[in-house]
DNA sequence: ATAATTAATCAACTTTTTTTGATGAATTAA
DNA sequence: TTAATTCATCAAAAAAAGTTGATTAATTAT
């Protein structure tokens, strides 16, 4: 039974280094809270201001967090004037998550 | 879109506890090696002196990650005489991945 | 009984991650 | 133009995770 099969064509190393990132972009509750929010939002997403009053979160840290989150690729950012806006990559997340699994955690 | 739903039964506090210990113990490339080379093995275990081999790495280093693994109840261990055999808990992985994202990581 | 093998655990150390408060850039409002 | 708001980034500090080599206990082989 193989297990590590290539993902879009990386080759097994980076296969590792692409599941690491990801589980490792989720591994924290800060981040979960983050994505359930955003989940939950009417539009989809949330703005940094927003945040930071739903998770009661300084803005620096909210940033750090938001910023591992992009850097996965499990969230895009979008500015809208002074607002930078966050919504999550379904198609990133479920390369990783079953449906299932997505509907309980986001 | 509810997000965090009950894992088991669950509050809410604690499915995210269990979501982000279970990310987090599979965020670990060293971990995921361990993951796929007992996955690989004819008899879906292995002990430590196998992975030793496998992979090259001292044994403490592997009992400390083995021992992550085992928290998060994904690996389970076994004695068999002096040799402590290791098999994935696919339950439990099944949990958190889709089948899918199992065959090719697992 | 003695020696060798297997593997968990420990404490010291190193490395990585996270937090914190401050600064500055960009945009909007007055 | 000036003041206020939004938010990324930075450096320093704190906290957490991982590594290392040694010790120990249990089992197996001689």
């Amino acid at each position: 039974m193989e297990l590590i099969k290539n993902v879009n064509g990386l080759n097994e190393d980076a296969a590792l280094d692409f599941y690491e990132k990801m589980f490792n972009a989720l591994a924290d509750k800060i981040r979960l809270k983050i994505m359930n929010e955003i989940g939950k939002s009417p539009n989809m997403n949330l703005c940094v201001c927003d945040l930071e009053e739903k998770l009661e979160l300084q803005q620096s840290k909210l940033s750090y967090h938001l910023k591992k989150l992009v850097d996965a690729n499990i969230l895009i950012p979008e500015k809208h004037g002074t607002w930078n806006y966050y919504r999550i990559n379904e198609e990133q997340i479920q390369v990783v998550l079953s449906e299932d699994t997505c509907c309980k955690i986001f």
